[in-house]
DNA sequence: GGCACAGCATTTTAGACAGCATGTC
DNA sequence: CTAAAATGCTGTGCC
């Protein structure tokens, strides 16, 4: 079937033949076949890079030149940036909302494709925006995650909202192979399209003792060239031309290979310098420089401690075929499109409750379906690697020729149920009990359990007495109405649990202190807290004395409540510390964290003290000032002093120091200090900027982030934050 | 006394979504 | 349903 005479826009048609795409590929075909074209639903479960996200391209642009709109959700913002890159420059207006990257409601919806996470969706539904009623087109990528225990419900959610809301909606599904694809199609009345087909040849193989055992072809030996398997794997990967990802189970093990893959490799090359350099720039911590010292021999490690800038060195570096391996956590197996010649599988049990479990065969069958660069690699290969001759068989057994788990329905749990059923009231999607009830009968939980018991009836009960108990809804007889309270928590998208903890906390407060709000925050479900190792009790427990006044609460009983309050406290800390312009590189040494972990918890923490401040203002007014400039604080890392600098565009962090330790410490005295004093301090263009701010009065602030090289300090650990000497 | 080393004890352990209010080149 | 690997420490044996 040929691209040329499908039913699209010549823009598209035009884009495509530059790119070289003129036929279909069969599963795409198949897709045609089954009337997407014709409006029909389509949920289409292929594996990876065998062309999904042109089926829904094809469609979406069908959709633009009727007249329609398309919303393309996507579970992570790295994917949405993606998308949107990918969707641009092909005739249609494309925007993303995710949480970081945000336009104004209005403006988002005069895009023809609107990119973003489930999230994001749900939010814009919870805040009322008025162009999602337009969409005509709903993709759902990776659909395959409404079964996902920690975000799935919001998912499955978010699709029957739309579904309600937009009754002639096409709906297409893409999602990797699954144990129960029929079951989703049926839900989303949809036709099926399922294939093992791909674009370059996938060879999936177990390693033992010095071969890649292969079911349906002949043993491959693999050079000993050093005595550790993994390394051979990638050295004979490499050696052949191609690039190789290893899967292993922590970031320790991460480091370590990458590592061990430097020194087997020693490549020298003038791409490598560069980008080693680049992250040697970027870099004031230990990872950094570890990184730094790997890529120059043209390896890596990835998780998520790196910084972005790190993450975007090693993912372009890989890319471009500089760096030869990327050892990696799980980050890399569900995110960005980056595969490679050979996947190792290296660790295929990972740390969990209770242990180390087997990871699931579709966790499996994502890591091995990133191998083979289509165009660039002649095959694919994913190797496990098997440590006794016993487990070569079982790995084929419950991975290679295993089946892919059957997806469920997140939506029966409590937790998430709280927060999805306040919002289907504080929206008014549903007015009364039955209402509930009804909504959540065209979910695919009701599907999956049709005619067949199920306790959902009974938590959703559960779920709406504590939200009355806790004044978040009003029930008169069977109606139900959000109260203020209700209906703010909903649009700051918080769990309803964490707006308790909050608020409770607010109330008990005799007065405003940082560490109490912090050690709040990070008590909430919505903030995961820092891992609590041995050496850190004895410190927490001194800081925890020492600063009992600022704690809003003490110490509890029992020792799992007692482990949970050390590690608020810690995370607390953490974020106290940023807040007081300690340097990223001293954090993460005292915390035993990378950059990227910083950034996560501030990036969590400003949302939730921004909606602690918008709570203040509801049930605790005195503080709704100082929580406002707590989250200017925490979202910059600086002490208070430097308020008054950072409302200025082009000061950060760091310039805002430098200035206020040249004496310089409010707009007006840099105004009256002139452009001589600023450029010793700014440079020139930067002191222009500024000055030309304070001068027409001061600007409103969309300053870029800042580098951090804040001045160094000389304490080091965990243990030197409470100024003790032992 | 000092060093090497076996063997036992202790420690550590993946990831990453979300607000708001503005207008835009 | 379910741990494993790396690191730290201690005691022993040997020179």
């Amino acid at each position: 079937m040929k691209v040329a005479d499908l039913p699209l826009p010549q823009t598209l048609k035009t884009r495509y033949a530059e790119r070289g795409i003129e036929n279909l590929y069969p599963p795409q075909e198949a897709c045609v076949a089954a009337g997407i074209f014709e409006k029909k639903n389509l949920l289409c479960a292929i594996p990876t890079a065998s062309g999904k996200t042109i089926v829904a391209e094809m469609v979406m642009h069908r959709h633009i030149a009727d007249g329609g709109k398309c919303l393309y959700i996507v579970p992570l913002r790295a994917l949405a940036s993606e998308k949107f890159e990918d969707f641009s420059g092909k005739g249609a207006k494309v925007g993303v909302a995710t949480g970081d990257l945000d336009r104004p409601d209005a403006y988002l919806g005069r895009n023809d494709i609107v990119v973003a996470t489930s999230e994001k969706v749900d939010s814009l539904l919870r805040n009322g925006a008025p162009w999602l009623s337009k969409i005509t087109l709903l993709v759902v990528d990776e659909c395959h995650l409404i079964g996902s225990p920690d975000r799935g419900a919001t998912l499955e959610m978010v699709i029957a909202k739309l579904l309600m809301k937009n009754p002639g909606m096409q709906v297409i599904a893409l999602s990797a192979t699954v144990g129960n694809p029929g079951a989703i199609a049926g839900w989303l009345n949809a036709a099926l399209v399922t294939s093992e087909w791909r674009p370059v040849d996938l060879r999936e193989g177990v390693y033992f003792e010095g071969a890649i055992h292969f079911a349906e072809r002949e043993d491959r030996t693999v050079a000993g060239k050093s005595r550790y398997d993994d390394l051979n794997l990638v050295l004979d990967t490499v050696a052949e031309g191609g690039q190789c990802l290893v899967f292993v189970s922590s970031r320790r093990n991460a480091e370590a290979f990458a590592k061990r893959a430097a020194g087997g490799l020693k490549l020298s090359e003038p791409a490598l310098d560069t980008a080693s350099a680049a992250i040697e720039h970027e870099a004031q911590t230990d990872l950094g420089r570890t990184l730094a010292l790997c890529v120059r021999n043209g390896a890596a490690f990835h998780h998520a401690g790196l910084s972005s800038a790190e993450r975007h060195i090693v993912e372009e570096g890989f890319r471009n075929g500089s760096i030869r391996v990327i050892s990696s956590t799980p980050t890399l197996a569900a995110g960005l499109n980056l595969p490679a010649r050979r996947v190792v599988i290296r660790d295929y049990l990972r740390f969990g409750d209770g242990g180390m479990a087997p990871i699931p065969v579709g966790e499996y069958k994502q890591m091995a379906g990133r191998a083979g660069r289509p165009h660039l690699d002649p095959y694919g290969e994913a190797v496990l690697i098997a440590k006794t001759a016993d487990a070569v068989n079982d790995l084929f057994e419950n991975y290679i020729d295993a089946p892919p788990e059957e997806i469920a329905s997140q939506c029966n749990a409590e937790n998430a149920l709280r927060s999805h059923v306040l919002s289907l009231i504080a929206t008014a999607f549903c007015r009364s009990r039955p209402d509930v009830l009804a909504f959540m009968d065209r979910t695919f939980y009701a599907y999956e359990h049709q005619g067949r018991r199920s306790t959902i009836h009974e938590t959703i009960e559960r779920v709406i007495d504590w939200l009355c108990d806790k004044e978040m809804v009003t029930a008169l007889g069977d109606r139900l109405e959000a109260t203020e309270y209700g209906t703010l928590v909903s649009r700051l998208y918080i769990d309803p649990r964490s707006a308790e903890t909050i608020v409770d906390a607010l109330a008990k407060a005799p007065d405003f202190a940082d560490l109490g709000l912090l050690e709040t925050l990070a008590r909430t479900p919505d903030m995961l807290t820092l891992y609590l190792r041995k050496d850190d009790y004895e410190v927490i427990y001194r800081f925890i004395d020492e600063h009992i006044d600022e704690l809003w609460t003490g110490l509890p009983y029992g020792d799992d409540e007692m482990q949970a309050f050390f590690c608020s406290v810690k995370t607390a800390m953490l974020l106290l510390n940023w807040s007081e312009e300690v340097t990223e590189a001293m954090i993460c040494e005292r915390f035993n964290v990378g950059p990227g972990d910083i950034h996560n918890k501030v990036e969590t923490a400003v949302w939730l003290i921004h909606a602690a401040s918008r709570l203040a203002s509801l049930f605790k007014r005195p503080f709704a000032q100082p929580i406002a400039d707590l989250e200017i604080r925490v979202k910059h890392g600086i002490k208070k002093e430097l308020l008054p600098l950072i409302k200025l565009r082009g000061i950060g962090r760091v310039r805002a120091r430098r200035l206020f330790n040249a004496g310089l410490t409010t707009p007006e005295e840099l105004r009256a200090a002139g452009i001589g004093a600023l450029v010793p301090v700014l440079g020139e263009k930067t002191a222009a900027s500024v000055l030309a701010q304070v001068e027409g009065k001061g600007g409103g602030k969309t300053a870029p982030p800042e580098k951090d090289e804040a001045p160094r300090s000389r304490q080091a650990f965990l243990s030197a934050f409470c100024g003790d000497e032992e």
